[in-house]
This record gives structure tokens, C-alpha cells and sequence, in this order.
DNA sequence: ACTAAAAAGAGAGCACTGCTCTTGCTTTGG
DNA sequence: CCAAAGCAAGAGCAGTGCTCTCTTTTTAGT
């Protein structure tokens, strides 16, 4: 087991939760570029070198508030499917990207932070693409179960784009027609530009009402998938 | 004129001039959270604190370095508009939105800095807007001509969302369609959305040929707006 | 049970940041 | 011609990430 190493193991998964609280405290509080472990420590009563012995630098503590970003926007995306699970894929589809949505105005930051510009000279490590792939693959899910029921209009594709689709299905879902799988990767970028635009201030003055207007903008995007 | 005020309005101006050059030069290399106004000073030779005779703080020369941004983007989706100036509206619709993704490539840090994750705590001041429209009025303009041209092939508009629909147009494009206009900020919206991915990261391991991925998806972007 | 090794905390220190304040010098305009 | 305004320089403050050394505590092997 994880505890078998005594009271020293114990104590150390705390105190980096403990770390991890706080700064995502702060994160949230003011932004990642403001994130400063000095004032994380100092708020844990602690000194500001003790700290490296959690994370070897601030990097390394970024990355942990990312995963857990991007397992927190992946958790609400599965639940938005599986709360919606009688309905329609159109609806069901919506239902998804709205919780995205929200869970981006419940967490700017942190949303940002994943989302937004990589902090400069950061490069993400492996270990954050399986937690990042989680909405995605809650939208494939969606489609492929459309597959089965009632269907979908098959999205135009190019002659030209053929081969990178077949690539991409056979890489991202090699059940889904390639058509389908390209269709369906611009959307999952296109509804976070809708999201960032928003989140971010480029609608201020330009969209009032919000909410109506990314729910059509889902549901045009489920259509360009091919979802009715 | 603007040079009746003699020689040290004329140095003011090179001045000014010399540090946007040389922070410009560290925006592009190193992303804006290192520009480091000391860093500026020194390779331009100054005290730091002669700086703040120019820019009273850092975030008024980002300011000034965000409108030089929006300006450049903003002339590039012109040029392209010009260039392709005899081809039909879904080609100049594609080729400004190629010309928006390769000054976005040109220029990364830039791109983060406008349309990334705004720097914490700064708050955009009403100058930006203008230079920061220049992109959506090409967009417009191509959906304008097509209007009096080979026409439009009409989008949904659910009723729920025609009043805010009205409130657009009437606010950014008086002589289009309601339809249309929602159309046209859903379609400027997600082609930053198909950009920002491209650029900071999240096609790793995804999509390979993003070139031909995205013409194809800044023509599916086109059609959804109605262009024929 | 004892001891060598590993882990953890504390503190000082380095090089850097944005920004302010004071002190002189130079250009400008009445 | 001379006061006023503009500008540069330097010192200094409070903060940052990170490293190094020193001491204490806990773990693990014989």
C-alpha cells in the first residue's frame, strides 16, 4: 500500500496537498503569473526554500495545478454527458459544452491556465495529455453513440483532406468515418474559441446575451459534426 | 506639425520608438511575461528609471505593444482581403483567415498577448478597440460584398435568439442580415479558436497536416455564414 | 538495537524584478 | 535672460525564483 511507509510518507502527501491548495488559492486569486512560492509557503507557515523539496521549481508546481485543471474540466464534461444521458446526441452534445462553459466562468484562471497561453518557455510533459484528452473524448463518445442510433449526416470532406483524416480517425477513433473524426476535431477547437472570446473579453460590446447565443453556437457546431 | 515642438519632441518620439523596438524584440523571444523593463533600459544603454519618463508603468507599454499587435494583424487580414481582391467570396474569406493564421505563426508571442489569456489583473483600456476590430471588419466587409454579389445562403436563427440577434447587427453591420451577423461573430470566434489551438499546442499528437486542416475548416467556417 | 543514509526544515544569500524618490543637468518658452 | 518644465542618473525598497549550507528527524539495513 501507499501508507506502508509510516508517518514521514503520510505527512508528505498532506503537506503537498496542503501546497497545492494554496496555490491554486492564489491561482485563482490572481492569475498564474502572480503565483509566487514565497507567499505559498509563507501562507503555509513554512520557509520559502522547504518548499523545493515538494516541487523542484515553480514549473513543477504549474504543471500539478494543470493536471488537476484539466482532470476538473474533464470530471464536468462526464458529468454533463452522463447527466444528459436520456436525451438526443444534439442535446446531449450541448449539454456537454455548456458545462465547459461554465466550469471556464467558475474557474477563469484556471481555465486560462490550461487553455490560454502557455506560460513562455514552459513545455508541457506527457504526463498531462491523458487528463487533457478528457473532454475530447467525451465528444467522440457522443458522436460514436450517434453512430449507433440515430445516425449522422456524413460532413463533407475534401480529396485533398482524405489521407490526414483517415490518419486522425484511425489515431483518435478508428470507428468513427474519417469525415466524422475531422468534423468533429474543428469543433472541439471551435467551441473553446467561442469559450475564450468570451471568457476572455473579445465579445464585450459585441455579444450581450451570452448564454443564448453559445447555446445556438453549440448547436450549429453539433451540425457541423453531423449530429440531428 | 508635429515637429514644430523642435529637437526634444523629436527625440521624445525616437525614444519612445527605440524602447517599443527593443521590447518588441523581447516580447518576441522570450513571451511577455519576461519582457523585463530593466532588460529594455539596459540594451538601449538607459537607467531603468529613465524609462518611466516613457511609459509609467509596464503594463502601459504592453498597452502600447498589444494596439501595435492588434494593428499588424489587423493590416495582414487587409492585405490579404486586397490581394485576393477578384476572387470569389469563400476564396477571400479563406485567405484572410490564412493570412490571420500566418501572422499568428510569424509572430506567436504577439498572438498570445492579444488574443491568449490576458495578463492577470490588466484591464484593457478603451484605445485597444479600434485597432482590435481591423480583423472582424475584413470579415464583415467579404460577407457585405457577397451580400451584393452571388448572395447568401441564409443561416438558422432560432427565435430565442432573434432579438439578440437584431441587437448585433443593428451594433456591428446595419445592412446584414441578423441571421448572418450572428453567423459572422460565431465564424470569427472559432477561427481563433482553430488558430490558438494550432498554435499553443493542443493538435500535438492530433493533427498532423494543419495546413490543408485549416483551409478546410476556414471553409466550413465560410459556409456557416452563408458564403456561396 | 544501533548506525549509516535519506529526507526534511531553517536560514542566509545571489541575481533579478517593478517602481519611487531625490539630485543634478539641459532644453524650452515667456 | 531666466524660471519652468523635461529628462537622465543613482540609490533604495520590497518582492521574486532558486541554491547552498547546516541541523534535526525519520527511515532502513545489519
Amino acid at each position: 500500500m501507499s501508507t506502508a511507509h509510516g508517518a514521514r510518507a503520510r505527512a508528505r502527501i498532506e503537506v503537498t496537498a496542503a501546497i497545492k491548495d494554496e496555490a491554486r488559492k492564489q491561482l485563482a486569486a490572481e492569475g498564474a503569473a502572480k503565483l509566487s512560492l514565497r507567499a505559498v509557503a509563507r501562507e503555509l507557515g513554512m520557509v520559502s526554500s522547504a518548499l523545493y523539496r515538494y516541487f523542484p521549481s515553480r514549473d513543477d508546481l504549474l504543471t500539478a495545478l494543470i493536471i488537476d485543471a484539466y482532470d476538473s474540466v474533464g470530471e464536468a464534461a462526464e458529468a454533463a454527458r452522463d447527466t444528459a444521458d436520456a436525451a438526443g446526441p444534439v442535446q446531449r452534445w450541448i449539454a456537454v459544452c455548456e458545462a465547459v462553459r461554465e466550469w471556464a466562468f467558475a474557474h477563469p484562471h484556471e481555465y486560462a491556465l490550461i487553455y490560454g497561453s502557455p506560460v513562455p518557455g514552459y513545455i508541457a510533459p506527457d504526463t498531462t495529455v491523458p487528463p487533457a484528452s478528457r473532454v475530447g473524448l467525451v465528444l467522440i463518445g457522443i458522436v460514436r453513440d450517434a453512430l449507433r442510433g440515430p445516425g449522422l449526416t456524413m460532413p463533407p470532406l475534401p480529396a485533398e483532406l482524405r489521407p490526414e483524416a483517415e490518419r486522425m480517425a484511425a489515431d483518435i477513433a478508428p470507428d468513427l468515418p474519417p469525415a466524422v473524426a475531422t468534423a468533429l476535431v474543428a469543433a472541439w477547437a471551435q467551441m473553446f474559441g467561442l469559450i475564450g472570446f468570451e471568457l476572455f473579453g473579445q465579445f464585450h460590446r459585441v455579444v450581450e446575451d451570452r448564454g443564448t447565443f453559445f447555446r445556438h453556437g453549440a448547436g450549429r457546431l453539433a451540425a457541423g459534426v453531423g449530429l440531428r
